[in-house]
RNA sequence: UCCGGCUUAGCUCAGUCGGUAGAGCAAGUGGCUGUUAACCACUGGGUCGCUGGUUCGAGUCCAGCAGCCGGAGCCA
């Protein structure tokens, strides 16, 4: 063996001997040469081996080798005869390391969804989604950048929580030491206490949401970022987000530019991502749905009041060529916690992001409600229970103060940023609502 | 929970009017010195999702069930 490097190095050892570590993606050949496809984790390399540079054992060996074998291969660093910026090696030596005992079943040919999702494990092999997850890392590397950087402090929130406090219908329920407990839906109310403790904070982890949907755009675990801002008002969350979006779109596209290339995504797309973004209240969201709305279209009308069905946030988000955010919903649509808009009694000061491309939520926050009545009121409208939030109204009791944040999914974020048909391919091993393996 | 669609070889699919099972890839064998989802020839490979019904005869028609996919509601 020679000296061991990455694939993604290669550009720097040209007419040097090297040796690679990996996998064998893909083999063709004839009776004199063959091309083997290395695959190292981080990226694949084409190996070219010639009957007459090695032995005649090493060579049968080469014209053998399945799928997914892993090996050590050495040879010496070349440009690509025929495309440029593109190296390959000239194989000189051949170790085999593990021969695989079947048929690998990820053929280079298509396959179904079922198929791969059962196989999830060694999909995750395969170019497409290699691509997709370096991007996710991008995204959550991104994400903690921003916030570290903008003087929020990380303020872990528990996986394992006391009480329903959105319904027990969406929440995954679990034994506790003899007292029922339920994974979370959110640390919003955690990050509520660490505002008042620290200004500026942050979570950033796995949400549960036991909803019977199977839709494109639904996980049944999936990671949410969650920032919460003492003193901020909803313009504030606005500017926040906004901010926010454009900084990890825009370092997305600075170091995983040849990932989204693999993806085959339009790249100007991403590129339009800047400030500001059309900010639009409800009322006119509403007006804009209905006039966009197709004459045969089979959805429930859209009247003032009710919230938007993925339909109408696509059509919302048709004329522009960036996330939209509509703010000031009804507030009977939205959670207890919101405050109510000063302005106007039956709206509260919520924000919704929405992705461009028919990608729709990936933000959803506003200001929250800081007065101890309203509050209560609200819980009890809501019909909730009071003994619930006992720590939670200590928070307006032991000096109110007006705040605010959002919740970003990560993989609604990454589905639009590699422009995905459906989110289950931008988490490693998706938990869906007929899948809870591999 | 509701609505629609799908289920045939290891994988992706075709299968006409109801007449007894096909292709490509993968696997195996052989050929080919610049291939790149390589190509060419040959070989092996089937409980047509399950149960029941109609019929001389069902992959095909009917009913029920299961699994999967998409959508609605709900949400990030």
């Amino acid at each position: 063996m020679a000296q061991v490097i990455p694939s993604s190095e290669i550009s720097k050892h040209v007419d040097e001997e090297v040796t690679l570590q990996g996998w064998l993606y893909n083999r063709r050949g004839s009776k004199k040469l063959h091309f083997l496809e290395v695959r190292d984790g981080f990226g694949i390399i084409q190996c070219v081996m010639s009957k007459n540079a090695v032995d005649e054992a090493t060579f049968a060996a080469a014209g053998e080798l399945a799928q997914e074998t892993s090996l050590h291969i050495t040879g010496t660093v070349t440009a690509h005869p025929k495309k440029e910026g593109v190296y390959e090696l000239k194989a000189t030596g051949l170790e085999v390391v593990g021969v695989p005992t079947d048929p690998y079943p990820i053929t280079p040919k298509e396959h179904g969804v079922e198929f791969l999702m059962d196989h999830r494990h060694l999909w995750l092999r395969s170019k497409r989604q290699h691509a997709v997850l370096r991007v996710r890392h991008a995204v959550v590397r991104a994400v903690r950048e921003y916030f570290d950087e903008h003087d929020f402090t990380l303020i872990d929130a528990p996986i394992f929580t006391p009480n329903a406090v959105e319904g027990t219908s969406t929440l995954f329920e679990t034994e506790y030491h003899g007292q029922s407990a339920y994974l979370t839906q959110s640390g919003q109310l955690y990050m509520e206490a660490g505002a008042a403790a620290f200004g500026k904070v942050y979570c950033f982890g796995p949400t549960f949401r036991a909803e019977k949907s199977k839709t494109r755009r639904h996980l049944q675990e999936f990671w949410m970022v969650e920032p919460e801002v003492a003193f901020m008002d909803l313009d504030g969350v606005m500017d926040l987000a906004e901010d926010f979006v454009c900084y990890v779109v825009a370092r997305v596209l600075e170091t995983r530019r040849a990932d989204l290339e693999i993806l085959e995504r339009d790249i100007s797309a991403l590129e339009a991502v800047q400030k500001p973004f059309p900010r639009i209240h409800y009322t006119d969201a509403v007006a804009q749905i209905q006039k966009a709305r197709p004459e045969d279209s089979e959805a429930p009308p859209l009247e003032w009041g009710s919230d938007f069905g993925g339909e109408d946030e696509t059509l919302l988000s048709q004329g522009y060529d960036r996330p939209v955010m509509v703010h000031r919903y009804p507030a009977a649509v939205k959670a207890f916690y919101m405050k109510r808009d000063p302005g106007d009694d039956r709206l509260a000061l919520g924000v919704d992001m929405l992705a461009p491309e028919g990608y729709g939520e990936i933000i959803g926050g506003g200001q929250r409600e800081s007065d101890l009545e309203v509050l209560d009121a609200a819980i009890a409208h809501h019909g909730l229970p009071p003994e619930a939030f006992g720590w939670y109204r200590d928070l307006r009791r032991f000096g109110t103060f007006p705040h605010g944040g959002f919740g970003m999914g990560i993989e609604r974020m990454v589905a639009w940023l590699c422009k995905l048909p459906h989110v289950r391919e931008t988490i490693p091993f998706p938990r869906m609502l007929n899948r809870l393996s591999p």
